[in-house]
Formats: C-alpha cells, structure tokens, sequence
DNA sequence: CATGAATGAGAATTCATTCAT
DNA sequence: AATGAATGAATTCTCATTCAT
C-alpha cells in the first residue's frame, strides 16, 4: 500500500505495474500485488485498463512512444555520421536512465511468447529496429548491406539496455557509482567502441570485396 | 504428449521445461504444461526435481556447467590476443547456436526476482562475469581499468545472446538463412565489431591519459 | 450444500468447519468439503480465514472466549465453596450442551501437534487450566500443593467432555434420554462424586501431613 | 529415517506410525512420513498393513489386547471393592505409562468418524465400558443403577487418560518431576478421590431414595 | 468512481496406492 | 521381501475477473 504518489489511481497501478513487472517479470506478478502496491481496489485494474494484459499493453505503447522520441533529431544532415551516433547513443543512455524500469519490462517481455500482445509487438519490434539500421547506414557501412545493420543495431541497444538490466548484479562485481559522471564516461566509451568497431568493419569489409574482384 | 525422444522420464521433463521456459519465460509456464509436453505424470515433476523451481535450478546448472566449459583452454598464452578473443567468440556463438533454449531461459531468468534462485544467481553470474572480464584484460586494456572490462565483456555477451533471443523477429525484419555460412560470417563480424572497437578504445583511453599528463 | 441457516457466508463456513472437524477432526476435512457444506465457493475460505487453518484459530478462539465467560461470576465470596463448585460444574455442562461441537473439536485439537497453532494453544491451555485451578483451590484444598490442584482440575474438565465426546458410542451402551433431566442430574451427580471425593483427599492429605509430624 | 530399533520393518513400521499418530493424529500424518520414519520403502505399507488405515486397525487391536488385560485378576473376590479399585488404577496408571502413544493414539482417534474402522471401534469400545462398569459395580453402587456407572466409569478413564495426554502442556504450567515417585503418588490420589467420591454418591442415592419413599 | 464479495478455473503440490522388476 | 518409478485423484490455495452496491 505504498500510495506512489499521484492521486491519480490509474497512474498509480501504471507505476505499480512497472516497478513490480521489472522486478519479477510480467507472469510472475498478480493483480492483486499491483493494486496492492498501488492502494487501489482489485477491480480498478479491469476497470481503467482491461485486465492485467491491458497494463503490459499500455506499458510498451509507452515505452515505445518515448523511445521513438530518442531518434527524433539526432539524424541531422548538418552533423557528421559520427556525432550522430555519439548524440544518438547520449540520448539513450540517457532514455534508459531515465525509465530503467520501463525499458527494462519492455525489453524483458518483447522476447516471450505472449498471444495477446503478439501484434502489438512485432509492429514495434520492427520500428525499433528500423530506425536504428537508419542511423547505422549513415556510418559508412554499405547501405545495401542488410547484415552488417542487423548486427550492429540490435548490438548496440543490447548493451546499453543489457548494462542497466544487470545492474543489480554489477553493484556486486564492481565497484563503481552509478551517478552522472559514470553514465558519461559510459556513453563515451561505448560510442568510442561502435564508432571504431564499425569503422573496421567497414574498411575489412570494403578488403574483402576488392579482393573478391 | 510430444514424448520427446528419451525414454528417460526425467530428461524428457527437463527438455520440455527449457524449451516452453525459453519460449514463454519461467512464470508462465505450469507444471502441467510441462508434464503434457513431456508425456510424463505431473507428480513426476516433483518426484524428480522437487517443484517447478527445481526445474529451473537444474536448468541453471546446466547451462553454466556447459558455459563455463567454453572459455576452457581459449585463453592461451601461444595465441595472440586478437585470436583468443575471436576464438572466444566463435566458441560462443556455437555454443549458443547449439543451445539456444536453454541460454535462453537463463540469460531470461537472471535479472529477474526469484527468491528461490537468489543466491544460484548470484554466484553464476559472478562467475559468468569474471570469466569474460578476464578474457579482455589480454585484449590491450588496461588490466587496472575495471571500468572498460565491465563495458566490453557484458556488451560481446548481450551482443551475442540477443542475436539469438530476437531471431523470432528478425526472421521477418532480415531476410537472411540462418546456416553455417550466416554464424561463420557473424562470428568473424563481431569479432572485428569488438577487436577495432577494443583496439581504438584502448587508444583513446591512452590519449587521455597522456593529455590528462 | 446445506447452506445452514444464515446467510453471512463466513457464519457459513465457520458453522460448517465445526460440525465436520468435530466429527472427523481438523486433519481429515478438506476445504472443499466445508465449502460445499456451507454452500460458498472454495475460494471463500482463503477470502475470509485465510485458509484452513485460519478457520481452526478462529474455532479456537471462540471456543475460549465463551468458554472462559463461564468461570465468571462463579467463584462468589458470599457462597460456599461446595455451592461455588456445584454451581460451576452446571454451568460447564450446560455450556458443553450448547456448544457441544464447538467444544469437542477444541478439546480434540488441543492435544495434538499442528505448528501453526502451538502458540495459540499453549496460551489457551494455561488460562484454562489456571481458571480451573482457581476455583479448586477453594475447596479446602492446599493452595500451596500445586499436585492436588494439577489432579482435579484436569479431572474434572475431561470427565465432563469426554462424556458429550463419546455420546455416539454411549448411546449404544446405555439405553438413556439425553435430556434434560439427564444433564440435570448428570450435573449433580459429578458435582456429589468430585465434592465428596475433594473432600475425601484433602482430609487424608492432613492425615498424612499429622503423621509425618 | 531413525530406524527404530527392531530389524523387523513390520515392527518398525507400527512403531514409527504409534509415534506420529499419537503426535499429529492419524489423519494428519502421511505414509511417506511413515515409512520415513520407519525406514523401510513407501510399498510395504501396503504390503504389511493393506493400507495407511490397516496400520491404525492393528494399533487399535493392539491397544485393546493389552488394554483388556489390566482388568484380569484384578476383580477378586478375596479383596475389598475399595482394594480392587485401587489395583485397577494402579496398573491402568502403569499400562498407560508404558504404552503413552499407543494409548493416546486409541483414546483420540476413538470418538472420530472414520467409516473404515466404524465396526471394530464399536466393539471394542463396547468391551472397554463393560470392563470398566464392572468394577464400578462392587464398590457399593446399585447394580441396577445404569446412570452412576456410566458416569463414573468413564470419569475414571478419561481423568488418567488425559493427564498423560496433556502432559507436554502441563509441563510448562506445574512444575513436576514425572518419576516413579509421581505416578504412584498419582494412582494413590485419583484412587480416594474416586473412592470417596463414589462412596460420597452411594449415599447420597441411598438418601434420596429413602427420602423418595 | 470505487468497493468488497464472489466466482470458477487453474495453480503447484502431495496423497495413498500399485506395479514391474 | 523389497524397491523405485509411476499413477490419478485429491490436496490447499491463488488466479484474473466480474458484479451488485
């Protein structure tokens, strides 16, 4: 009964929702945990969204409405491609620092089989994956060249999501502090490794056919 | 009633439960299910592994017994790093490929909240972690530096296993056959992913540390 | 699905539990048969007692609430001790005659070995036995010889449950109207059997003490 | 699995089984914990008793085979009635003493319903009342007299039964040594108290009568 | 809007028993 | 005589949902 702040009671079992669903996952948690957690009455929940799937539903229309954002803007002919990633993996970094709990239901529950939300996913999954091969084919890979995009991309959301996902392990493995200055160094560093990593890539690449010829 | 090869009761059980787990996660799956798909009594599940977490524990063990085994005699002084680290990547991604459900239950499982499993987890992926962080201190880094170990070796590890994890929905996005050909080429791509990545990160990383003199 | 009487489900169900674990004890009824018996949906025992074994605390605690009203207003200054005893005795019996299941799954459980209500029970039992003891004392009785008190109390206590407990099997035995001029006299004639033989101990219990003198 | 001494796994299943029946009761407790406890295979329940309730019929046929063997010899025509009471008490004392969990085992599961052993409780209960009505009869009571040996007979049971029932309660509440020297301080006790008690009704009936001519 | 009660299906587990070996 | 595996029914409890108020 922990009244998470707003008043609004359908706000309320959102966040419940999130927070309980990153924890232990969507199957695992009840409704009656949630409205619990959210201090509203068990009905509440098939009143404002239908159902314990109608929850996970609007939690990945969020989390996919927020996310599309992060790429608004930073494909700007003005800069290079190289600032364009940097900017782009800033600003996710950034995102999922923002709704680590979000992303991580999300992220956590695209991968399982769930009927119910089987549309809704592949829609999204593919607009994700879009828009990040976008971003990739201005780095000078061949833009023909689907394979190294489909490498790349998810590779690149796979580590930054995956940091923050083992998070809780990591405080035990290392001892770093997670503030501001961790999370720069980090988007540095892995921008640095992409930006370079993609770079050999492309030249080995480019080797390669010249010698096929 | 799929009775699953095996007359071994006991094996069946556990291949139906990593191969449901892996497509529906640990908490959405019940025993009956299992016991169904396995062909097996549903009092068999308890006689043999004591509960439905007992399953998932073995699962666990399993994956890591044979995980482990994969970083086994990679690390070799004869080599140069550059090779370990593509063998490393090789051997993983055959391992994956040979057992993708049962990686994917546990990579799937590990963040998640399951009191049960608490202190398994803690301890493989303690293990996990080192393991890999070990591989990369031989790559160029700076063996003081945890900062980029605890970047790089996640990232390769994420990299890999979400290749797998999404190939549900990559067969719809890339229109690519998943053959020997396909690993060949994505080991040997993410192997010059990270190598270059490594390489220039360590460049940098020394860059700064010569301006910061 | 004899939906007894009231229709306060929880009276139901309470009612229910006591006829059926009075008549084959706590362990040996399931949830569903209560449920059935009350006519209410299974899950309603979990709702209302949270679970069986709450239905039991409750019994129990009801037993002695009422139970310990009993031993209230008897032990009167202005009446002899004999008149206090005699008084007490019809009021058990009657007691016993009004709530006879109630009585006798209490009295059954006691005795035996359930974790989850040894707490309960141990409390119970002591104000129990103190309360009898209480009164005995007034007999004539040594106040400083617990031995005496830890006899008749006890004595007196089962000899009148056990009579409502073995009623089933007495009836076949004894060719007796079980009304009320049975416990009317019932009641006196134990009243006449502990009060004389009271009377009897303590005066051979002085004869003792003189001649160990 | 403390293997109880004899090597004989019929013995030790019987002997396991008075144990936990006499701590939880006879529905409480499973025959996995049986054979457990016993340390013989789950199957040879059935195979030595015919199932978990052929256990509770040998003990209870146990239980009166010993039971009806304190009232022999007890009755002689050369001693008091009073004599003869106090040698029944004294050796229902000591068989209880010696046979505690078979007795408690008896005593509880007796007034509860169980169809399988409905008939053979019945006979033997039957058995038990008359043994006990019998002795009552000398003691000066009027043969004829139904209602004050139904009274005192089973009075005189259930005091000594429910002391040693109680005992693990009323060992927190008095504190008594439970030695030789106690039980035969005990048996001497309930003997006048019932003697005099009985003595103390005679009368009073005698008076009532004589006044009710 | 909000509630507490109620539902029926399904959860995991344990039961006593049996069977082939 | 004894075992371990296996069975199907029954155990208690919880699930998400609905409904009357």
């Amino acid at each position: 009964m922990k009244e998470r702040g707003t008043s609004d009671p359908k706000k309320r079992i959102l966040a419940a929702a999130i927070s309980l669903f990153a924890q232990k996952g969507f199957a695992a948690v009840g409704v009656r945990e949630i409205a619990g957690e959210a201090g509203v009455n068990i009905a509440m929940i098939s009143y404002y969204f239908d159902g314990k799937v109608g929850i996970l539903k609007e939690i990945l229309e969020e989390f996919f409405r927020h996310y599309f954002l992060v790429f608004e803007g930073v494909d700007d002919e003005s800069k290079t491609p190289e600032d364009c990633v940097r900017d782009l993996i800033h600003n996710i970094v950034h995102f999922v620092r923002e709704n680590t709990e979000l992303t991580m239901v999300s992220y956590n529950e695209l991968p399982l089989d769930l009927p119910e939300i089987a549309e809704l996913k592949a829609k999204k999954i593919t607009g994700m994956l879009q828009r990040v091969s976008g971003l990739v084919l201005r780095m000078g890979l061949d833009p023909k060249d689907d394979f190294l995009i489909s490498v790349v991309g998810p590779s690149l959301i796979s580590t930054i999501f995956t940091n923050f996902m083992f998070r809780p392990v990591m405080k035990y493995v290392f001892p770093f502090k997670f503030d501001d200055a961790y999370y720069e160094r980090y988007a540095e560093t892995i921008a640095t490794l992409f930006l370079k990593g993609i770079k050999g890539m492309a030249e080995e690449c480019q080797g390669e056919k010249r010698r096929a010829k």
